[in-house]
RNA sequence: GGGUGAUUAGCUCAGCUGGUUAGAGCGUUGCAUUCACAUUGCAAAGGUCGCUGGUUCGAAUCCAGCAUCACCCACCA
């Protein structure tokens, strides 16, 4: 073999482009790929990532690199260690978002979406949405994503779709899906209803105020927002209070703010004696638990704000008020006539949407849910889709990594409610019910005959990811990949959206495949700047990924993701940590170079001397602590230990040690010398593959040659079999 | 109000089921360098492992309590 020369030093932005270029065009990203050809026996273990899709209108940030190099690290190792490895790649039409980032674009042109049709607005904004997927598809490509291409998925395209609307049948004819008029979470500011985990809470500083409806009226009441109680149909107090138990069960006329109410005194066990008044002020259509209340109580409610916050059947001195206007109004009212009694400050929760901010109106809403606790036969024996989310992760077919987000996991099931699935907006998919009169038709198609009229609302868009493990691989149908490739192996997303997307996809296997969606789930935490901030426009610390590849390479940025970060720990973006690993792929490459220049020779025959038969023994067992490592998704451990092997016992201790053999008199001894320094070299590019397989891939194909796409790297085998 | 996590060298973090002088990277200081690599090498300084008790022959590691920080959950009117 003539000698190989290499660079003085490793410049990553003049190889990663090609080599990304070669892995792709291999066909190798594709298991069934990798079994045709040879390079995956068709009988190996099935190793499995969906990705958790990002949404299609985003840029990739510092987030992402952390999640997918995790994620293609893992699938590296198993792909080199022969297994049958699939990576999903997708995006998520995130309808929320994206319907509002388009709007934006709409109202810079002094357009809304009222200018158009439903079905052109919804195309536009498709239009829009998949215009922008091809950009951070791109991004996936520069950062190494080995994802199996050919498989790519979007949550709102036709195949999806399907699976969709299967799945709203099912669960529709099975009763699990209803329609109902209840009270739901109502963004003003997005025209929409949101669930209960799309809402954040803030802690400000509000008034209490204490207030007699009437100068007659018995009992006083406290409240943060008085607007709302000309909405009140009752007074509420606890059943053995004895201060007002005279008064339960009669009715009050009073006046209240100029409009008339009929307050009913009610008792309730689920009243608090000893906070406020000890008597609550009950406004069925604005608060959830007075709805429950009311319906406990057999009362009726009464609406009076409106899906645009504003106040409505109620007097004129507050009709058409916005809330905030309305709730002075009140106060002056009611300091007028001497009713006010207290006002104080206190701290206590606002409720907005996690995406627009809107500050959460609860209104009562003809909406469609999911029924958690509703029971339904599976197997002979009944269960709810709560118990379905609860069993798998007790008993442990589910690992949770780290192990504390199972507690959290357990004790949100516990708590959960009816699932608000309709959404308001028109970038969805389209609930999948039509209407002819009085008759209802939930169908994948529309009903025959004329006169059908479709459900006017979309899906929460976590419904159709919550079929992302199993609708990526051709459900309903059931496809070869179905069977080889579901459930999948591991599922790894942040920890943020645990019960957004991870807790739905446990439901929604468990009901329409009896199965888990994964075996393992590992939550990474955030990346924050280097002051421990979350990054964000408002605070402008925003670094983009891709300025960092560029100087840095991309294998540098992966790895000081990886390397001492453990499961569910945030990290602390530091680009000093980067450069570290720069100038660790440059040692590796300048330990390449003297290799191959002390040993150009390749000798894998030649005796080995004693010494250097420990060395390589010695590697072996590394090799396996390291194997262990990954089994284990230790990755952070795995990738300081390589580190630590490659820069300080190989160079620093067997490089210097094999100096002076290298030069021995003795052939023999410069024999051993080599094949002891070539065969380290190759097991040390094969144990860094995965975490850095750009500068890797690309030594390995000077060394082996580019011809044959099943000489590189990334397919080779890994140093431990079994 | 309930819950979870964190607290180890100047900084960022490892330290699994308790066992000899507590580790890494960065940073700092000193020295070296025509030798594969200055995106380098060698060496050094630097920690009473948040606090208080307890269990133990032995605890950064287990238990209890406390403190500070961060996060999650919750419709206290």
């Amino acid at each position: 073999m003539s000698s190989i020369e290499l660079p003085k030093t490793y410049d990553p932005s003049a190889t990663e482009t090609d080599i990304y270029r070669r892995w792709e065009q291999s066909g190798f990203f594709n298991p069934d790929t990798c079994v045709a050809e040879g390079v995956t026996a068709a009988d190996a273990k099935p190793f499995i990532i969906a990705m958790p899709p990002p949404n299609v209108t985003g840029t990739l940030h510092l987030g992402h690199v952390f999640e997918h190099a995790l994620q293609d690290t893992v699938i590296r190792y198993h792909r080199m260690r022969g297994r049958r490895t699939l990576w999903i790649p997708g995006t998520d039409h995130a309808a929320i978002a994206t319907n509002a980032k388009y709007e934006k674009i709409l109202a810079k042109e002094g357009k809304s979406r009222h200018d158009f049709t439903r079905e052109e607005y919804f195309r536009q904004v498709n239009e829009f949405a998949l215009d922008n997927q091809q950009h951070i598809l791109g991004q996936l490509r520069i950062i190494g994503d080995s994802v199996d291409w050919s498989r790519l998925a979007f949550t709102l395209d036709e195949e999806r779709e399907r699976a969709v609307r299967t799945a709203f049948k099912r669960m529709y004819d099975e009763g699990l899906i209803y329609r109902g008029n209840r009270i739901v979470n109502w963004d003003p500011k997005g025209q929409t209803t949101i669930s209960d985990d799309e809402i954040i809470h803030e802690e400000t500083k509000s008034s209490l105020y204490t207030f007699r409806y009437a100068k007659d009226f018995p009992i006083p009441i406290a409240t943060t927002r008085p607007e709302t109680k000309v909405g009140d149909v009752a007074v509420a107090v606890h059943p053995d209070d004895e201060r007002y138990r005279g008064f339960v069960g009669k009715t009050y006329s009073v006046v209240f703010a100029d409009t008339p109410l009929e307050i009913r005194i009610i008792a309730d066990k689920d009243v608090d004696p000893t906070y406020g008044t000890g008597a609550v002020g009950v406004t069925p259509a604005h608060s959830l638990i007075d709805w429950e209340l009311a319906e406990r109580h057999d009362l009726p409610f009464k609406k009076v704000i409106n899906e645009h916050a504003r106040m409505e059947n109620v007097s004129d001195m507050l009709n058409g008020k916005k809330v905030l206007e309305a709730r002075e109004l009140v106060v002056r009212w009611l300091k007028d006539k001497g009713l006010l009694e207290k006002e104080e400050e206190i701290l206590n929760n606002i409720s907005k949407s996690d995406r627009t901010g809107g500050i959460i109106e609860p209104l009562p809403k003809l909406q469609w849910f999911v029924d958690v606790d509703k029971e339904f036969d599976r197997k002979g024996s009944p269960t709810t889709l709560k118990s379905i989310m609860r069993s798998v992760v007790e008993s442990g077919d589910i690992t949770v990594m780290p192990e504390h987000f199972r507690k959290i996991y357990m004790h949100w099931v516990e708590n959960l409610r009816d699932w608000c699935i309709s959404r308001q907006i028109l970038y969805g998919h389209r609930i999948p019910v039509w209407y002819r009169g009085d008759d209802i038709s939930c169908d994948l198609v529309a009903p025959k005959g004329d006169g059908w009229i479709q459900d006017e609302d979309t899906l929460d868009t976590w419904f159709s990811s919550g079929l992302w493990t199993f609708s990526t691989l051709g459900w309903p149908d059931t496809t070869d990949d179905l069977r080889i490739y579901h459930p999948t192996t591991v599922i790894n997303p942040g920890y943020e959206i645990l019960t957004l997307w991870v807790s739905r996809m446990i439901m929604l296997s468990g009901y329409l495949l009896d199965q888990i969606p994964f075996h393992t789930a590992y939550f990474h935490g955030i990346v924050r700047d280097k002051d421990g901030r979350k990054f964000s426009k408002s605070l402008n610390n925003g670094i983009d990924p891709l300025d960092v590849t560029r100087s840095n390479g991309t294998d540098a940025l992966r790895m000081s993701l990886i390397v001492g970060v453990g499961p569910g720990s945030d990290l602390k973006f530091d680009l000093n940590k980067v450069k570290g690993y720069r100038n660790f792929a440059n040692k590796l490459w300048n330990i390449a170079r003297f290799v191959l220049m002390s040993a150009p020779d390749d000798v894998p025959r030649a005796p080995l001397t004693e010494g250097d038969a420990l060395v390589l023994e010695k590697l072996a067992a590394f090799s396996r602590e390291v194997t262990d490592d990954m089994e284990a998704l230790r990755l952070y451990m795995a990738g300081e230990k390589i580190y630590h092997y490659i820069w300080h016992t190989f160079a620093d201790d067997i490089i210097e040690a094999a100096k002076p053999n290298l030069k021995s008199d003795d052939a023999a001894v410069r024999q051993s010398a080599q094949r002891m320094l070539r065969e380290l070299l190759m097991t040390s590019l094969k144990l860094l593959h995965p975490f850095m397989p750009f500068v890797t891939e690309e030594l390995w194909g000077r060394i082996h040659g580019t011809d044959d796409a099943k000489t590189m790297l990334m397919v080779q085998a890994w140093p431990v079999v079994e």
